[in-house]
DNA sequence: TAAATGCATTGCAATAAATGATATGGTTTT
DNA sequence: AAAACCATATCATTTATTGCAATGCATTTA
């Protein structure tokens, strides 16, 4: 038994939906259903009945759920008392992220980090993923939640949050698509020169997306160069063009149902999104305890 | 975090000595080396102080000891819970093992079964590992710890404990292995035909010597057929000729340092040391509650 | 003083486990 | 009747774990 399978069951005794519970943890329906599964079987007793429509907690589920509770407050307990111990860290940490990372991510992070350390003020900034790299490395932000470039200064420290694939995405509307030469339905060849693209302006997304065009021999159609993944979805959106944002930006985008993924091939290569800081930093406290917060 | 990783340090936190926790975990001492690292990066502190020489805990050692016997007391209690909530489970198991297993590892287990079933009486009995699985298949035993063989009966239920490699062992002594025509410091090549070879009676290590001089195009010259790796290790030992015999046997012999083994090509095939039970068995509620409690 | 022994750790290759995409079988809603 | 929903099974791939052998350091023995 460890403690992520307690903060699965006892998330998933709340929802009582294995979809959406999966979702909070960043994790496929399959793999939270095994866990659980897993956990069943370690403690020999069924924790939820679950004909194919509903899920309904048993009564050794109702019991296991105070225990795991009561575990994992015990667990949090004992790691604040390590850090409350000694003296209590105070101070403050910025943190740049994109406006998309800190909807999926930085709630999670942070909630946990601020019971930790209570004293450890966030001044946290939000913009376009692009530069966060390079503010860290200047020394404007301590820690940035950013995509990993494919060569990494050795200067910098990573860890991995997620991985996420780039994906090519056009206006969901019909019209808007035939337009734009990308209706799907024709199955007529795209023609990448005449395609509108809607690209950022600097960055890893628009490295790989230069190199895609390089290795098709084709030359992109720039109809705007926009800062933020969150704009670009917004113009594909209302069919100025094609754009490229990491696929986590659509999860969490409102505008979720307006555009589609283009299935392409060969597939631009995956974001790793994770936490940078400069390796230097790390021998700060109050850096340290962030960076070790993070469960890989 | 886990409950093995619990129990790991806990008991590290004992004896203080790599070696000896890592065997009575039935592991090598490098797992164990990587586990405690690994918690001490969980949480962000260093467990242990250890200079090449000795292992000491460190202050925040001290208070994760403390959390890991609560933690590991309480997960046993909920456990408990659970069985004895219904109706206490009452009545009886027989157990055949060898007396190698006796002593590896039957304690683990009863000590932790008899904990969650006190009211299960144990009918325990010992001997040579080959007729095991016969006679739970005759139904004289309910549940048997033993080498699987290479095809398992469909009827048979498997759950592994360890796997220990099959060896052959000469007498340390030079001048008898000398005599046996198996001296190592010559270099000669050794005549199977000659060497006088103590074997079981029957079983698993004995079709697998079998197959191992068949392929060899030899015929093995029989000092004696045993009844027990004991008493082949005993035999060996005062020089009457070779054996072959799980390694495990060896680890957990008085004769430890009377008998070396000998590194031949090709090796035999490991044994896969387990739990045997019929699978209709498993419909009773006690050997399931048994089976259960066997973690993996 | 040199060689040998004891012990925790690390590199490396092989094995085992976890994971996500997809398919499936069942139920409910449209 | 068709479509949507949802937990689970399957399979190929990625990731993690493991033991062996080698290393480095410290103490003991010759």
């Amino acid at each position: 038994m460890d403690t992520k399978s307690l903060q699965l069951f006892s998330h998933l005794a709340q929802t009582l939906h294995f979809g959406r519970t999966s979702e909070a943890f960043h994790m496929s329906p399959s793999t939270l259903s095994r866990h659980i599964k897993q956990i069943e079987n370690e403690i020999g007793h069924i924790l939820f009945n679950r004909d194919n429509r509903s899920v309904q907690l048993t009564i050794e589920g109702e019991r296991f759920n105070q225990y795991a509770i009561e575990c994992l407050s015990q667990w949090r307990n004992f790691k604040r008392s390590l850090t409350t111990s000694g003296e209590q860290l105070v101070g403050e940490i910025s943190l740049y992220c994109s406006v998309t990372a800190s909807y999926s991510f930085l709630y999670d992070i942070l909630s946990e980090f601020r019971g930790l350390h209570p004293k450890i003020e966030m001044k946290l900034h939000t913009g376009d993923p692009a530069p966060a790299l390079a503010r860290v490395m200047e020394g404007y932000e301590d820690i940035a939640i950013a995509a990993r470039p494919n060569n990494l200064p050795s200067s910098m420290a990573f860890k991995r949050i997620a991985i996420s694939p780039l994906v090519f995405i056009a206006p969901n509307d019909v019209n808007a698509a035939q337009q734009l030469g990308v209706s799907n339905s024709s199955g007529q060849k795209i023609d990448w020169n005449q395609v509108p693209m809607i690209l950022s302006e600097e960055g890893i997304s628009r490295s790989r997306v230069d190199q895609w065009f390089r290795q098709r021999h084709a030359k992109p159609k720039i109809y705007a160069q926009v800062s933020g993944n969150e704009a670009i979805v917004s113009m594909v959106s209302l069919g100025f063009g094609i754009g490229v944002v990491p696929k986590i930006v659509i999860d969490n985008s409102p505008l979720i149902d307006k555009v589609s993924i283009m299935d392409l091939q060969p597939e631009l290569e995956a974001y790793d999104v994770g936490l940078f800081t400069l390796k230097k930093n790390l021998a700060t406290p109050i850096i340290k305890a962030f960076w070790q917060q993070i469960n890989r």
